[in-house]
DNA sequence: CCATAATCGAGACGGTACGTCCAGTCTTCTG
DNA sequence: CAGAAGACTGGACGTACCGTCTCGATTATGG
């Protein structure tokens, strides 16, 4: 096709991970505001100019080296759409606890109120990444009978991004901003909140056709 | 007795609003990232050492300045805990959509992280100071009959704590990480959720001392 | 005269002498760079604000404090001219080895080039007080006939002033410039070419009248 | 073989002249005290950065934009020895006169004082750079038969040194501590000491070998 | 024996420069 | 060309002093 040349030395794949390697090591070790794009290309053994040839800044390196560490998060079945919930909310909790994402995940959250760019970077690595988990809750409690499918797809699609918002919102409030722990009992009182809510959406949608 | 040390020049209390008023001015100009200390000192007509004498850092100061915007948020009684609750949130989110709040709220909590001194200013500040919309939603709904009050003090003050994490958490989530409208749609879909999982909490308590 | 009143506090003469040694103690400590006048009034017991009552620098200060070191110089008969130079020059390289002299007769010439006031006052508190060292000597000499008076006043004068640079010049630049010791060896070297100096400039002064 | 590293990016030798050439052009403004970093580098078009990566203090650089100044010292043939030390005295007075020495000069000494590596570049850039005057000066002066040679080359070495200290130290101190001129009649009687001095050290060499 | 007035310790104030640090770009040479 | 090395501009950082100021408290004397 278009191609005419390609004789230039291709970039170093392990350089990629390495640099990623290197970002999450240092953010646990010295945390979001004392890493420096210096440090991180030192530690990766890799020139600053690498760096900037890949991501356009700190912040939008940082997204990636995190984003994978919201892969982690899984929803066994634990049989009861309770118990998925508790789940959810108990491994996001321990994740928001490691250093690497405590430090860093309101950082580029903040820097992206100013930078459309990264906001989507964030929106695509990150939340919307996440969002079949909901969307798996939700299907697993149809499958047991705990809840019916909405009326409408549009309907659907905005109820999971509005119980995203809830969960991770709640969460995250609950972690970072009241800094208070997200231990059982609150997991406990929050799911049985979160139930009545999601019923009594499933009944209004049911009923009306206004979502 | 008391007098212990009060020969010295006291500080100015001008100064104080004068720092403040152009720390919000230039929050509102240049956002978060570009404020600078020196900017601000300079506008209040103030030496940098001033600043540096009455807060620690630029997050503190911040946090100060913004604090009081919060408190503009009223819950103005519309009859029942439905239209208290989108009263509360639109106004929430009218809130976070002033440049002062979108830029600034995110990049405190973030240095908080690293920062426990700025961590509990934050909360005095800023949440627990707005908890009393909560506390005050409740009452009214328990004297119009919509809710029943929580059998135990500490179950009800944990209810509060709860209740206030995922209204302030889903909607800054939505607003700040989602990056989407808190529009008229979600909030009547949020406000359905709550609802329910307001009652599902209020019978789980009256049944239960689990709580 | 003029005088009206007199009723008002009187200066304390305590404070004085408190300052001028808490100036020689923290020179002796900090050396000149590193004296403050914060670090001067605090360890004097004293406000800043009497501090600057009374010295309308920190120049002003040290060259005060300093002054009275040198009157610790002397020229005590060591029965010949060539004794008596060996003997002061010996003195005064002895005095610039002190820190409080040797960091900060330099440090408070160096202010005096761009400071009017200030030479004047080095000029009377240092320079013209020890000039009489060196007319000592040559009254000695004379009395001991190994020099003759100078056939005109001004004359006279104006070789003490010269010989008072010469020694101090050299001795100065020695020490604190060429940063080399003024031992025994280089002062002897020194005394013989000042007395070489000295009996040229003698018989120059005998036969011709142009000094 | 001697290659080690020439990899990065080579230091820019127009930067180090443009800063250099800025540091006299404020000193000849603004004098000694007033020179800041901030603004030779923004005079010099440079970044504060690049000064401190090649200075490690506003002192050092001085003593590099200062030293080459002292290059201008010449020793002409007048024919004469004692022409010869004339001519050099008034050209050193004339140097000493000029904002860009006589304000930094003694500030810098003031400064070595605390600081040996300091005081060994001025003795590297300075001081020994001119000790060749006092060398020409002697060589010609045998040549013409007014002075005769040391038996012992050591000895010479420290009659140089002894000899420029002599002269500098009594220049300096005429003029920046006395603060009084170097005119023609001071020039003259100093020299006639210095000539006395000279054949004085010289039959003394002669005779003894103490030196 | 009080009123007056300058002094005192304390420390806040507006300024200015400091020397450091980092972001992001540029320039060199090597593979 | 990609990459390592590191110099470059630019700008904010937080600190340290300067010399001035504003306090309330402390002495002296003159009336």
């Amino acid at each position: 096709m278009g191609r005419v040349r390609a004789m230039a030395r291709p970039r170093s794949t392990a350089a990629d991970s390495a640099i990623l390697d290197a970002t999450r090591a240092t953010l646990v070790e010295l945390g979001w505001p004392k890493l420096t794009m210096g440090h991180v290309a030192a530690r990766a053994g890799v020139a600053k100019t690498t760096l900037y040839r890949r991501w356009p800044s700190k912040s939008a390196l940082v997204v990636d080296a995190v984003a994978i560490l919201f892969d982690e998060l899984e929803l066994p079945d634990r049989g009861s759409l309770r118990g998925d919930i508790e789940g959810v909310v108990g491994s996001f909790a321990t994740l928001l606890e490691r250093p690497e994402t405590k430090t860093s995940l309101m950082a580029v959250v903040a820097e992206s109120t100013r930078d459309p760019a990264l906001r989507v970077h964030i929106r695509e690595a990150i939340v919307q990444r996440q969002k079949h988990l909901v969307q798996e809750g939700r299907d697993r409690a149809q499958r047991r009978g705990e809840l019916t499918s909405a009326p409408h797809p549009g309907t659907a699609a905005r109820q999971v991004d509005l119980i995203f918002d809830v969960i991770a919102g709640a969460v995250v409030h609950r972690a970072l901003v009241s800094a208070e722990p997200v231990d059982g009992a609150w997991t406990t009182m929050f799911t049985e909140l979160l139930l009545g809510g999601l019923s009594s959406l499933d009944e209004a949608s049911d009923s009306a056709s206004a979502y």
